[in-house]
DNA sequence: AGATCATGCAACGCA
DNA sequence: GCGTTGCATGATCTC
């Protein structure tokens, strides 16, 4: 279970500042500039818990909604051989996985932990190497799930926790959980120790008072002994060396233990009530463990020296939940194209239930947290990239979502008003443009994205979905992979406010193809201001063969791509919007006659994992902000696909290009509009 | 008539 | 033998 909740939002923010502030001392960590620090400090800690947790509420349907985007490899909770069935995994998984294994080892040779994940098959394990200690934390997709392999390793690295806290003697605080009396690997340097030393001789100051940890045990008991019993207490193993990192990150000393105290009791209430509404509520008992081991609790407390703290999934979903899954976007059924959901919006999930949070922690007090750019820039990279539904299933506050496969959802508890949604969009802008300019690609050699880009021709970036191949790259290394990348920038790309003007942005369409694209502006496709569209090409035969290549219009290649001096081409890497992942694919010509034909190359495994058939559609576009250039694979029904249909769609494109190419054709919406309108 | 583009197929490289 | 690359050809469209 990833997305394992511990908080409340507001408390899972600012556990997050403080999980994200303990790693100051991390020197792998990403090198941010001091006022850049400085300002993404301010902006999160303006920042509302909605924002922060990528949540708002969606215009015109008062309905919250998530800015990251699909999750389309997402695998199936119920048990590992299903996932691969209902979710097949994506290409070149081993790869991937490979490149990311690589990369980690690279980097951990360096001292510098990056998170990994590798795909095997349909588990999706994650290898924390922990700075020093090189101790490797195990999870997976489905903490509910761990597979057989990892349990003797994890039941034999494991204590239990319960055990150890007994013996811990909770109540006593001034024993085992003085931080003096842990030896805590020192990360910090000689100064900054000596300060905090000096500040815990002095004992607390302006600090707030800390929390007695045997009255917090105490409180949350009472609290909880209803529903929790002793036996969900003793079934929490925890390494503990997991516990002492833990600690040691979450500030250390007295606060840590009990910060981390509490996370491991909100996780063991959540963990209880989750269990319970499986095995009650969830009529199909999807999620229920299958493994009536222990479940380690180290699952979910993840760190490495760059990512001081990860919650995977926790706080990109519905903090109130008990069970967490990844936000998703997509299709949601209901106010969209039905085929669309089979398309590139094709990434419905299952349902997943929501259920009560318990008795919650009182927020822990805000502090810096200047390794918060991580995260944020997960997070904010998602926030352009809304489309398909611009509407998450996982609400934020006291909400619940009833969802059906493909039914509509139903929020309640909707809190947030437009007039603060403006003010979050704004912040967001602000605090987006900022993590842009740093992502930006700039000037080129190819080595690193090469790599990146390596094997599978694709990775995924930092801000991936969390789901499926993923990996967390840090974006010290996004930053060089894209200052040393072949990638390339389009100049000449005009600042266009896309979506003040609909028709320049989009292409014309068959009927089908055009309920797609309705379809995917109503389902929040218009959000992506940022998006500038320069070309669309319906696929055909030869396009989605095996051949890995597909002829682009040459007008608007001419147009809208950089201009090619040779034959050979260039190396153009295109993030697929659905998916986040960055392909490394080549544009290129052929002369042909006296004239040229362009290709895009290396598109096979695009057209693979995006499941596009002949007659299906790509769109490019181009990030405004950031000089991206984004692909988005559109599957079309296939029932009303016929050859001639494609003709007559490769027709209308064709009248589109001589549309936007003559004098008169301004791009306007008179140009597009009737073609746009022909289908509701 | 010229341009565009889908696709067939030969040449080539590699296991 | 198989997969990939690159060119040539022909169908279709535009002017």
């Amino acid at each position: 279970m990833k997305n394992m909740k511990m908080h409340e939002p507001d408390r899972d923010l600012h556990g997050l500042q403080r999980l994200e502030s303990v790693g100051d001392q991390d020197p792998n960590f990403i090198p941010v500039k001091e006022n850049v620090e400085e300002e993404e400090r301010d902006l999160w800690l303006d920042r509302d818990p909605e924002d922060l947790l990528g949540v708002g509420v969606d215009d015109d349907s008062s309905m919250f909604y998530t800015d990251f985007s699909t999750l389309p490899d997402f695998p199936s909770i119920s048990s590992s051989s299903s996932s691969s069935s209902s979710h097949p995994p994506p290409i070149n998984e081993a790869a991937t996985a490979a490149a990311c294994r690589s990369s980690s080892s690279s980097s951990s040779s360096s001292s510098s932990s990056l998170w990994t994940v590798k795909s095997e098959k349909s588990d999706y394990h994650m290898d924390a190497t922990m700075e020093e200690e090189k101790e490797p934390l195990l999870w997976t997709e489905d903490s509910m799930e761990i597979p057989q392999s990892l349990e003797p390793q994890i039941d034999v690295d494991c204590i239990n926790v319960m055990q150890e806290l007994g013996d811990m003697d909770l109540l006593d605080t001034n024993c085992m959980w003085e931080s003096n009396s842990i030896l805590f690997p020192s990360e910090k340097p000689e100064e900054e120790e000596h300060q905090e030393q000096k500040k815990e001789e002095e004992g607390p100051q302006d600090e707030q008072p800390s929390e007695d940890l045997g009255m917090v045990f105490l409180e949350w008991l009472k609290s909880n002994k209803e529903s929790i019993s002793a036996e969900d207490l003793r079934s929490i193993k925890l390494k503990k060396s997991t516990i002492e990192c833990a600690a040691q990150r979450l500030g250390g000393g007295k606060e840590g233990m009990t910060q981390l105290l509490k996370l491991i009791l909100q996780w063991v209430q959540n963990h209880h009530l989750h269990k319970r509404r499986m095995g009650s509520h969830n009529p199909q008992n999807r999620f229920q463990n299958p493994n009536p081991n222990p479940i380690s609790l180290d699952s979910h407390l993840c760190f490495s020296s760059s990512n001081p703290w990860i919650p995977h999934q926790p706080f990109y979903a519905d903090q109130t939940a008990n069970v967490g899954f990844p936000p998703m976007m997509g299709y949601m059924g209901g106010g969209g194209d039905p085929g669309f959901a089979n398309g590139a919006g094709l990434f419905c999930q299952p349902d997943y239930p929501m259920v009560d949070t318990g008795p919650t922690w009182p927020p822990p007090p805000a502090l810096p947290h200047p390794h918060f750019s991580l995260y944020n820039s997960y997070r904010d990279q998602h926030q352009p990239q809304v489309f398909g539904s611009g509407r998450n299933q996982y609400t934020s506050g006291p909400a619940q979502m009833v969802q059906g496969n493909g039914e509509r959802l139903v929020q309640m508890g909707s809190s947030a008003t437009k007039e603060a949604r403006k003010k979050r969009m704004a912040r967001q802008r602000r605090f987006l443009s900022h993590h842009r300019q740093r992502q930006q690609y700039s000037s080129s050699t190819a080595e690193q994205l090469e790599r990146l880009a390596s094997d599978a021709n694709c990775t995924t970036s930092s801000h991936d979905n969390p789901v499926g191949n993923w990996v967390f790259w840090p974006s010290s290394e996004i930053d060089a992979a894209a200052a040393t990348t072949t990638a390339v920038v389009p100049s000449d790309v005009a600042v266009a406010e896309t979506a003040a003007t609909p028709s320049s942005d989009q292409p014309i369409l068959q009927p089908h193809h055009q309920r797609q694209f309705n379809s995917e502006r109503r389902q929040g496709w218009k959000q992506e201001k940022n998006l500038k569209f320069l070309l669309q090409k319906v696929l055909k035969q030869s396009d989605v063969g095996n051949l890995g290549r597909i002829v682009l219009p040459k007008k608007e290649a001419e147009m809208h791509l950089p201009e090619l001096e040779a034959r050979d081409g260039i190396s153009i890497v295109m993030e697929d919007i659905v998916t986040s992942r960055i392909w490394n694919m080549r544009y290129r010509f052929w002369p042909n006659n006296k004239s040229r034909m362009y290709l895009l190359e290396n598109t096979g495994d695009f057209v693979r994992c995006n499941g596009l058939q002949e007659g299906d559609f790509i769109v490019i576009y181009s990030d405004v902000k950031c000089g991206k250039y984004m692909i988005r694979g559109v599957k079309v029904p296939q029932q009303g696909s016929t050859k001639m249909e494609v003709k007559r769609a490769g027709k209308q494109q064709r009248n589109l290009h001589s549309t936007l190419l003559s004098p008169d054709g301004d791009c306007g919406p008179s140009s597009f509009s009737p073609v746009n309108e022909t289908v509701s």
